[in-house]
RNA sequence: GGAGGGGUGGCUGAGUGGUCGAAAGCGGCGGUCUUGAAAACCGUUGGCCCUCCGGGGCCCGGGGGUUCGAAUCCCUCCCCCUCCGCCA
């Protein structure tokens, strides 16, 4: 949610942020309307409020002295009727203003390169240099499937399409990512593991930005208001939900490993062969809540946070930044990482690091103490570190043999008992 | 799933229809005293919204109702606690 504040006193800002990311310009004239009407009527509502509390304290005083008040409790009947109808309308106002505010995206940061798309994403930085093989590098559907780690037909026969079983070396290798990227996180960049529900309330994702307007992504509980976490950016935004936090103890930083449910209406037809596009995937999550002045540094430090991962693992990626149009709803500025796949001779997305700023805080209620005694938002910021399927995919591709075995990452081998190979048997 | 008891300010806790945004204590902040600190004493101490910057409105778990008037009465939902049942 962009500040009452900003919409109604940086018109050129919010107008140009806006189109640059694709919203209709009627919207901002509908909230504006709206926002008068709000304020008018509600100036009025007070007034007779303020009527009617001076009358009945005067009819408190009349009976405790024991005399008529007639005529003021014929002035508050009167007043009640005017109040009632005024704040009837004052709901449906606040409704449709509160309806408008949640569907506009964040406002992009002065360094997000404008443009429609992906197209307009700027390449800060390449690290690593993609192998060359000196064969024909199989995609990871093959490779895994041959080697009996990766099963799609049943994954599909147990849930449907986008569905994956995970077999033996398979499954322990994705344990083994989730394990070392907690570790890394919890053991040298400060986070606190969290370990939090795999389904949240409506209330929540309004917080985060999911809802209202992307349920179709969400797989939703049939009979209850409960979602399955589409990543665990909702449950660890929302930990603090309503809390006035101590301003000392900026930047709180959590890591949070979950499986992530995604319906993904609108993917249809999209990377359907392999792991990328999944129903259910596994990520490992970083979220900091931040200190205003700081959470472009901190934006810095969680990206390199997520890529320190990639690092271990020895993957080559670059880091992308999104373009204004390319940026998700609720981020003011989004660092992609993308890894090298050999097997699709492209980089593709693996992280997605942002800064939220006072979005996700105004929607949630996340404040923290100033000096001067008063209140205020927090930014917030999350960051996959990493998908964890994306990331198995990617060791899978890049550590492939000409025999089609997989090389483990040295990294990774003490959370896989020392393995160093995975070839044909280790799976089903 | 069944039975009962509760949700009041940062915390404990009083308040059962009117001057209650709310006693008291603790904590916090400021001051007096002190070489300094503690103790003692005095004062102060919630949030949100609107504003013609004078002020005004709202908030006692959420929502609705009764009433001239609700923290207080009624309905409903949520959450917490105790006991029983079930269960990993």
């Amino acid at each position: 949610m962009l500040s009452r504040e900003v919409l109604r006193n940086q018109r050129e800002r919010v107008i140009a942020g806006l189109a640059s990311r694709g919203v209709d310009a009627a919207l901002l004239a509908r909230w504006q309307e709206l926002d008068e009407a709000r304020r008018r009527t509600l100036v009025e509502v007070e007034d007779r409020k303020r009527q009617r509390n001076e009358a009945s304290k005067r009819i408190g005083e009349l009976k405790r002295q024991g005399q008529a008040a007639a005529g003021e409790i014929a002035e508050v009947s009167q007043l009640k009727g005017e109040i009632e109808a005024l704040e009837t309308r004052l709901a449906e106002i606040d409704g449709a203003i509160g309806g408008v505010e949640l569907e506009l995206p964040n406002l992009p940061h002065a360094s997000v390169p404008e443009g429609a798309d992906e197209s307009a994403n700027r390449v800060e930085r390449v690290v690593g240099e993609p192998r060359r093989f000196d064969f024909a590098p199989k995609a990871h559907w093959d490779l895994g499937s041959q080697l009996g780690i990766l099963d799609f037909e049943r994954g599909a026969k147990l849930a449907g399409a986008r569905f994956t079983v995970l077999a033996g070396a398979g499954a322990q290798l994705e344990r083994a990512l989730i394990q070392l990227m907690l570790d890394l996180h919890t053991g040298e960049h400060g986070y606190t593991e969290i370990l939090p529900p795999f389904l949240v309330s409506a209330e929540m994702l309004i917080g985060t930005g999911q809802l209202p307007k992307f349920a179709a992504d969400l797989f939703r509980v049939e009979g209850r208001d409960l979602y399955l976490v589409p990543t665990a950016e909702v449950p660890l935004t929302n930990l603090h939900r309503g809390e006035v936090l101590d301003e000392a103890a900026l930047p709180l930083r959590y890591a949070a490993y979950t499986p992530c449910f995604r319906a993904e209406a609108g993917s249809h037809g999209r990377d359907v062969r392999g792991l990328i596009r999944q129903h259910q995937f596994d990520k490992v999550e970083l979220v900091q809540i931040a200190h205003p002045e700081r959470s472009y540094a901190a934006l810095e430090e969680l990206t390199g946070h997520a890529e320190r991962v990639l690092r271990l693992l020895e993957l080559p990626y670059r880091v992308v930044c999104l373009s204004t149009g390319d940026t998700g709803f609720a981020a003011a500025k989004t660092y992609d990482l993308e890894v090298w796949l050999p097997g699709q001779d492209a980089y593709r997305e693996i992280s997605s690091c942002s800064n939220c700023e006072d979005f996700q805080a105004r929607r949630a209620g996340v404040r923290y103490r100033t000096g001067d005694g008063k209140t205020a938002l927090v930014h917030t910021l999350n960051g996959s570190a990493l998908a964890v399927g994306r990331t198995l995919i990617a060791v899978l591709e890049n550590c492939q043999q000409a025999d089609g075995s997989v090389g483990v990452p040295e990294a990774l081998r003490p959370y896989l008992g020392g393995r160093e190979r995975i070839t044909a048997g280790d799976g089903l």
